[in-house]
DNA sequence: CTGAAAGCGCTTACAG
DNA sequence: CTGAAAGCGCTTACAG
């Protein structure tokens, strides 16, 4: 008995083949249709439509890609547990489509590392990657020799890829100054080590504190909740203990908002706390975080701009922008008590 | 001047052909070596890899699914901003290359409707689908008559499509039944409408209060910390003050805990506070959630496998899968005091 | 191992 | 509008 090629599967996927014949027309035409070309009728454009609607017609991206060779993807380097990359994905979206391309995501996780991710947009041949968080120069560098690449977040500088970062040292010299202002004198920093933007914001807050004659206490820390709940530790370990703390980031904060609040302390009563970023996070209720907000969606507008830019434009020189940050006064800034 | 062809952009990718002119080999060879095929000597896998190597080549990905007709791609829809779904994803990346499937992702964001993310995934032609999250039964059933489909979290049946659900209402029990062993009467339930397991988790809790002769009292809510800072505000109006509280989920409970402590009281000191999920955020050391845990690795295997079998195995009767959840007792629940 | 060949599902000119 | 044709970068037999 021959084979009939129905395998009761449901993933036999018709083609445009299969649509041409049901309509009457040609292969090419069905692609043109698709493609939003001129050169079919109003008509015919709705006949193929309607059998495409009818057949579950969808034309394969792998085969458009080959054949056309010009991808209209953005390939989008992320991590999925950090929620500041998840706001930035959210934005990116929107700003893509706005100029006609697609997002793949590759997804950086435990078990997976940022070089799996890497291979796996190239593999699909995105027309450029944009790389969300930490990357050293030597990685960004290589990946740039690849591919058309925009680093997002990293301060780094180099004629082969294009940087959108934040005015970090800025927007930390803002919110120690909210702190000064409202009258604070013993302000600790806990830090963000080696990531994105944790120099800059260590530097801001040093200047500040300089500035105004008062000593800087750096705790050691890193962009996560845990390490904000371990901070407070430290933290009630001092002696007195400091009025207000400026955190790396927003998960930073907010750990150490609750950590603070479960030892018992109030929070801006005993502590005031400043974040970074301007996550969902922070603008939770519960939380009314008073922080420094990047610019979310000017960041995503200038990552896809600058992807655009080089893809559709031609542009081939380095393009580093910085986007201004500024301070979001909350719930868990107040003068201090003591 | 004819155009040599270097454009001087990065983007012009190395073929099969390159290496293969680069080693003196046919492509075909090379093709066998990289798909990990016998046929070639030891010695040429090394010097096919070492030119691939120094070309800075990767298969197109496009062109391998479009000619080897077989997809090795897994697509999962899911939602960045939740994260129980990103948890999920975490583990299925493992579980899917243990089987030699890579994974793609279609994000479903305030954006980019779901319809969007499922067109994109079936434009790559993903041998399979993992749906995670609320799908109706028509939109699961519409889906799974274009391609394999296992719906992951959803109490839907179904002869089209795979399920794997958590035993919610079991769950639920658990959950309640310890805090009545630990002496509560007076528990109050805030539920997630119409999110997946809600239902169950509801039937759950009633089930339990009406054995014991407590009187059931559901505060509406969503799977939300915003929903559950809402919740808090509620509680506080009940005369006499609830001293625990079974909350739909862990993002809920979270929002809980955190404004009961924001409006002075201790957690589990005056209320005792019991999630779902068993989350990451529920072990963060300053949350220290008790909550029932869902089997986030046996629910990625579980669904993972089911596609595999349906793929590989040849299967086409529906397999819906239920897996156990767990108490786990940490730092929000005690004796009430009153 | 080689080498020529076919073909996956499309896009893209091109003559009619 | 049609229709035949070429080709994207691969995989997959097949004869040698």
């Amino acid at each position: 008995m021959p084979n009939t090629g129905d395998t009761g599967r449901p993933n036999r996927h018709p083609t445009m083949a299969d649509v041409a014949a049901k309509v009457g027309v040609s292969r090419a035409l069905v692609s043109i249709v698709f493609r939003g070309k001129e050169g079919a009728s109003q008509e015919t454009r709705d006949r193929v439509f309607q059998a495409a609607a009818e057949l579950g017609y969808h034309p394969d991206t792998a085969a458009q890609l080959l054949r056309s060779h010009r991808s209209r993807h953005l390939g989008v380097l992320y991590t999925p547990a950090e929620p500041f990359h998840v706001d930035l994905i959210e934005a990116i979206y929107p700003m893509a489509e706005k100029h006609g391309y697609d997002v793949v995501l590759g997804a950086q996780t435990p078990t997976r590392a940022m070089t799996k991710a890497v291979e796996e947009l190239l593999g699909f041949r995105t027309a450029a990657v944009l790389l969300l968080g930490d990357a050293t120069l030597a990685e960004v560098t290589r990946l740039a020799a690849r591919v058309p690449l925009v680093a997002v977040g990293p301060h780094l500088r180099g004629d082969a890829f294009d940087t959108v970062s934040s005015d970090d040292s800025r927007g930390a010299r803002l919110a120690v100054e909210h702190l000064v202002e409202l009258g604070h004198r013993h302000i600790v920093h806990v830090d963000g080590g080696v990531k994105a933007g944790a120099a800059d914001r260590r530097r801001g807050y040093r200047a500040v504190m300089r500035k105004h004659g008062l000593p800087a206490t750096i705790i050691p820390g890193a962009y996560t909740e845990e390490s904000g709940a371990l901070a407070a530790r430290e933290l009630l370990r001092c002696d007195p203990l400091p009025t207000a703390v400026f955190a790396g980031n927003d998960r930073c904060a907010v750990g150490i908002v609750h950590a603070l609040r479960r030892f018992g302390l109030t929070v801006p009563g005993d502590v005031s706390v400043v974040g970074f970023d301007g996550s969902r996070a922070a603008q939770l209720p519960h939380i009314d975080l008073t922080t420094v907000r990047q610019d979310i969606s000017g960041t995503a507008e200038a990552a896809v701009e600058s992807a655009i830019e080089r893809l559709d434009d031609g542009r081939t020189e380095a393009k580093h922008v910085i986007r201004k940050t500024q301070l979001i006064v909350r719930g868990t800034t107040a003068p201090p008590k003591r």
